[in-house]
RNA sequence: GCUGGGGUGGCGAAACGGCAGACGCACUAGCCUUAGGAGCUAGCGCCCGCAAGGGCAUGUGGGUUCAAGUCCCACCCCCAGCACCA
């Protein structure tokens, strides 16, 4: 029979489209074990789904189909993640609504996922646009605004001068814009900041819970930055009274008699502070100028150590009360510890790169214990970390709208939760404004607005929301995506939370998935949720790389689309072939004719005859092996190893049966279910059992013998299973191809390991 | 530099310390055919050989073991992330 894959994904998307696709409805009230398995949502740009989405969302389709059928209540959701640039973007160069971008985006996204067969519950869908799910991501910032992890600061921040807007930390890479590359500015700005640092310890220590890869964590340990030391304060001298110290930042007192000199930041305060006690105040404030005006990246490509001394003024050692002199220098970098350091150029190799290019002292002192140093100086332990705290105002239109009110007798006023959602309103121009605002800020009507608390005329905060706030929260809103109360009823969230598998790219590790952790923290904190952690166990599918092994991107012509895929060969085979590439989490590159041989593997399968012969007892153990693998291998991930298992036993078998089938479903349920239905049967397979094996049924009582010399492999006969050392060094030594490595018949030892080789040493 | 992950045929890859290369792609030969670029069968690590057979092979060099791709030590290379964080 040709393998019409056509008419066969047709039929069966149909069938189970019926009753808002029924079949993948999870029950809140289930008996059943809850298992939750999440997606990494996606952004619904227009150039439509990526064969790397495919991948991720075939891996939790096999495992959440897998669930079912092993009796599991599964939640499987789908959702969009719809505010951001993309869209702002293509609204402002064709004039077309953000929303209405999105719809249609969300609309072909929507039939691409369709069409690809993946077992979502889509009565659950969410959208991060959609007001009544915004109104949440609102009250949630209002909440953290209670309890002043949201404030307001005028600090120096990324500005990316091509997207018009501030930037996270997170969201700099390589002194660059995240999204465009552009090279990132400082700007002094008036920004919303919120308090993840607050955070941080938890953040940090509650990573070791979690069945994460270990990279993963890994990279948030590192973000996160935990170091213990402690503080101490080296008092300050001049020719003028003054009675100021410099407190610096180390983790290593021990070594506080190998201090030579001081530095302190460019951005310090006690420059300022004692002004014209340094008697080389104008080179010093040139030097500071010329610092000031280096980005990031330029600091960082050129490491060649630069700085000035502050003439006329000494620090003195608190241990030992020797003078040491104080420099300025850009290595020192305002924003860690107090911005300070001692300098031990015997120890650290930045401070001793330092002191060899000014000709400073490098000195070898003994190290003293770290508790002694702190006690007698009179430091204090300090633990500091590198994560900074969340900037979270964005100058653009297309993003969820701060829920603050500036009154100018109140000043910052949360909107009452009753007002809630701020909506967007409609403007006529997204551009952003290029300043400190964003669009919206041209709305008058939509600013003014009476002081909730006072009553007086006051104005809206203009800025949004950064991209990554609405997918913050979202696997709540899956669990009761309807809720007008709360943004999760309390006993939806008992009976799902956590998530216990999910599935996404690496590129979120320190952004959304940090994020993710720490707004749910927060809502642990104001029990709002009932678990510490949000995601149980995380799996990263590793990234699809083009034909010619580079990255895929339009520019360089090397993009893969599902759809023509589809087209081509059907969805059963593109599933197929992207799990069977390798292993799921490596990176790997796309093969243009690889998905040939998951095609007609499907063919060959789609022309097994329906009815069934007696299936051989070679073929039965044969079926019971491969149920063992395929069971196995789904539970680790490793479906490129199960596909080989079903194409082995395929190779083998006559006619179908049904546990072939059942076993094939969760990886080509297209096809799986037609073989189902032409088998005679009625039923779903998702809801059919998942097959088991007899494990005496896997034991073969033949198995093949290997005879070694001196370890290799010499010769090899069928034996049955449990024979005896002796007999087979009797069977071994009678062959002939042994005989002629073992001329006299008398190894000097034989090593035998059962049901499995006999190796003999000459 | 630090951290994490890797180096196995022409390619993607398999391999509880026990026959290295399963499965698939590509390739070769043959077959079928309504001559379809997506059919079927067989072969396919490298070297010597008509073959039988033998030798060599899992980044490099050592070690442990009857036996090492797998365990231990040192080194080289590749990928990713972070990087003047005191």
């Amino acid at each position: 029979m040709k393998y019409d894959f056509k008419k066969i994904e047709k039929k069966w998307q149909k069938e189970w489209a019926k009753g808002e696709y029924k079949l993948w409805h999870a029950s809140d009230g289930s008996k059943k074990p809850k298992q939750y398995v999440l997606d990494m949502f996606p952004y619904p740009s227009g150039e439509g789904l990526h064969v790397g989405h495919v991948e991720g969302y075939t891996a939790s389709d096999i495992y959440s189909r897998f669930l079912r059928m092993n009796g599991y209540n599964v939640l499987h959701p789908m959702g969009w993640d719809a505010f951001g640039l993309p869209a702002e973007n293509y609204a402002i160069k064709k004039k077309i609504h953000p929303s209405i971008v999105v719809k249609n985006n969300v609309k072909n996204f929507t039939r691409q996922l369709k069409s690809l067969g993946f077992s979502y519950d889509w009565q659950r869908e969410i959208n991060t646009t959609d007001p009544d799910y915004y109104k949440w991501t609102q009250w949630i910032f209002l909440q953290l605004f209670k309890k002043g992890l949201a404030y307001e600061a005028e600090i120096p921040v990324n500005w990316c001068p091509n997207d018009k807007t501030v930037l996270a930390n997170e969201e700099v890479i390589d002194g660059g814009c995240e999204r465009c590359g552009t090279k990132v500015e400082r700007k002094k700005l008036k920004q919303w900041i919120l308090k993840i640092t607050a955070y941080a310890d938890r953040l940090l220590a509650d990573l070791d819970g979690l069945d994460w890869p270990e990279r993963v964590k890994e990279m948030q340990r590192n973000w996160i930055g935990r170091s213990e030391g402690a503080l101490l304060k080296f008092p300050i001298t001049c020719n003028r009274p003054y009675s100021g110290a410099l407190e610096i930042f180390t983790t290593r007192p021990d070594t506080i008699a190998g201090v030579t000199y001081m530095v302190v930041a460019p951005e310090h305060p006690l420059i300022a502070e004692l002004g014209e006690h340094i008697e080389n105040l104008s080179e010093v404030k040139k030097y500071i100028e010329k610092a000031k005006n280096k980005s990031d990246r330029e600091r960082q490509e050129n490491k060649e150590k630069t700085g000035i001394a502050l003439k006329g003024v000494k620090a003195v050692n608190p241990w030992n009360k020797k003078e040491t002199p104080i420099w300025v220098s850009d290595y020192v970098l305002m924003n860690y510890g107090t911005g300070a350091i001692m300098a031990v150029p015997q120890h650290d190799e930045r401070d001793r790169e330092f002191a060899e290019k000014f000709k400073l002292p490098i000195i070898d002192e003994p190290l003293l214990p770290n508790e002694e140093v702190i006690k007698k100086v009179g430091g204090q332990k300090k633990i500091n970390y590198k994560l900074r705290d969340w900037i979270f105002s964005r100058q653009r239109y297309w993003g969820e709208p701060i829920p603050i009110i500036k009154c100018p007798t109140c000043g910052n006023v949360g909107v009452p939760e009753a007002d809630l959602p701020v909506t967007l309103p409609k403007v006529k121009n997204y551009e952003p404004t290029g300043e400190a605002e964003s669009p919206l800020a041209g709305i008058a009507k939509w600013v003014k607005v009476k002081c909730p608390q006072c009553g007086e005329w006051a104005k809206r905060e203009t800025n949004t929301m950064p991209q990554w706030a609405g997918s913050c929260w979202y696997y709540l809103r899956y669990l009761d995506p309807s809720s007008r109360e709360s943004l999760v009823v309390g006993s939806k969230e008992k009976h799902w939370m956590p998530v216990d598998l999910y599935l996404g790219g690496i590129e979120h590790a320190v952004l959304h998935l940090l994020y993710a952790r720490f707004w749910h923290k927060v809502l642990f904190d104001i029990g709002a949720v009932s678990t510490k952690e949000p995601f149980m166990k995380l799996v990263n599918q590793g990234l699809i790389l083009g034909p010619d092994g580079h990255k895929m991107s339009k520019s360089k012509g090397n993009v893969v689309n599902p759809d023509e895929m589809i087209e081509q060969f059907g969805a059963d085979s593109l599933r197929l072939y992207e799990m069977f590439m390798g292993p799921l989490e490596d990176a790997k590159p796309w093969d243009p004719r690889g998905i040939v041989g998951l095609f007609r593997f499907l063919q060959r399968v789609n022309s097994l005859s329906v009815v069934g012969v007696t299936i051989s007892s070679a073929i039965e153990r044969a079926l019971h092996q491969t149920i063992k693998k395929v069971t196995e291998d789904i539970k680790e991930f490793h479906f490129n190893t199960a596909i080989s298992a079903l194409m082995v036993l395929s190779n083998k078998m006559e006619s179908l049966n049904p546990e072939f089938v059942k076993l094939l479903f969760p990886f080509a349920p297209h096809l799986a279910q037609e073989l189902w239905s032409r088998m005679g049967n009625k039923t779903f397979l998702d809801e059919e059992p998942w097959p088991t094996w007899d494990e005496k049924m896997i034991q073969e009582d033949e198995f093949e013998l290997i005879i070694q010399v001196n370890g290799k492999m010499r010769d090899k006969f069928m034996a049955s299973r449990g024979i005896s050392q002796a007999e087979a060094e009797k069977s071994a030594l009678a062959r002939e191809a042994v005989k002629k490595w073992i001329p006299d018949g008398q190894p000097k030892k034989a090593v035998f390991v059962k049901d499995r080789l006999i190796n003999f040493i000459i």
